[in-house]
DNA sequence: CGGATTCTGCATCAATCGCTACATAATCCA
DNA sequence: TGGATTATGTAGCGATTGATGCAGAATCCG
């Protein structure tokens, strides 16, 4: 926060004084792994720093502290899991196709972490957090969003009716979609997610296959 | 849990000694709140005894520990809202009709307190209290086994076919049901949650349509 | 080399954590 | 009333929390 160069990790500046002993993206890394599966409040400095591999003067050096750690480790999170979780969806031909796969690529990501999403279970906000609540959320904001534009373009490309509601089946895809995290992070297998999935996708068509007033 | 007494608040037997100047259940009620809302490891000892109106010894005479006091918690939540959730389930004539009613009494639970589900929310096992996670788990895991029996018993009677997965009806209804607990905690209007419900019913209906084995 | 700069490890800060000792207050039974 | 029992309030326990001061080490530039 208040130094400018510290978190930006100065790429193309030349570095002086004594070098980082340690892989800035690899503790990074460790911190959001702790994170990820003991959530925000749980997590300790000194949890940290054994994970880390360095001592807490370091940590403050590199990250500032322990909440611009989490905003940062959920940066990372979000990043390293970008390709997989929409690469899918934004490579589809049609909504339908980009939602299923959306689906798809979250059981399978899901059924390897086994700690469910760390955005979508983050309950940093509700523990008193709300600078860092504010980020999860507006997260988990733009995964809505961005199921809802989709489908307005599958409505303007004559796709889909469009009388239908919009919200209500981006609402449903990300209802289930988190869910999912849930029955994952307590020890449901991936053939277990692909059959909700299957069975989101029934409800999807058969939403389409509505009269779209009622 | 050394004295066998105190937590069984000995109804029957006439209390001795200087009587509690503080009303147990609205305590324990008040904790809930707090433990429902924060999570355990946000929670202190001092934001309870705020809440609860009490000083820490009559807290620690009163539950024992925090642990304990969370375990006790945790059943209050489960008495106050084993009626409203399952109320409508146990007296639907149907699977299909009980199920429907599971989870429209949800959305209708979740728009009112607005913290989404304290068992379905709770990290308390990844927070690194092992004890009090097999608790939830196990409350989790009731769940998905009264889905399962009330659909073998509908199986029993005709009503759904024998060859239909019980399991995978289970676990989308069990998954649908979680994610409202997280929308709801984000915000969700009570006609988002019934909208959920409704396409989720959809899904139901055209699963028991589909050929069961394919 | 010397001086500036930056990182690391030791030690520690004030605050809070979960929890309790102790003296006093309020009730019961006799 | 007096002794037994239980609850309350104050005050504080040792441990841990998030976060630093500081001396020394390691690099840069000149």
């Amino acid at each position: 926060m208040q130094n400018p160069e510290s978190s930006g990790e100065g790429c193309g500046t030349v570095r002086r004084g004594r070098p980082r002993a340690f892989d800035r993206e690899k503790a990074l890394a460790a911190a959001m792994h702790l994170f990820w599966r003991k959530g925000y409040s749980a997590t300790s400095i000194s949890d940290l720093t054994a994970a880390m591999g360095i001592g807490s003067p370091s940590l403050y050096a590199a990250f500032g502290s322990k909440e611009a750690l989490y905003a940062e480790a959920l940066e990372h999170y979000g990043r390293m899991h970008e390709a997989t979780a929409w690469g899918g969806f934004l490579a589809a031909a049609t909504a339908r196709d980009a939602v299923e796969a959306f689906l798809r690529d979250t059981a399978a990501g899901l059924s390897e972490a086994a700690n469910g999403c760390m955005v979508t279970l983050s309950a940093v906000g509700a523990e008193g957090h709300e600078e860092l609540g504010a980020l999860v959320t507006s997260a988990r904001n733009a995964t809505l969003i961005r199921l809802e534009e989709r489908i307005e373009q599958a409505k303007a490309a004559g796709e889909i009716d469009r009388l239908v509601d919009t919200h209500r089946l981006a609402r449903f895809v990300q209802t289930v979609q988190n869910g999912m995290s849930l029955i994952a992070r307590d020890g449901a297998e991936l053939g277990e997610l692909i059959a909700v999935v299957d069975m989101a996708m029934l409800a999807w068509d058969a939403q389409l296959r509505e009269p779209p007033h009622v």
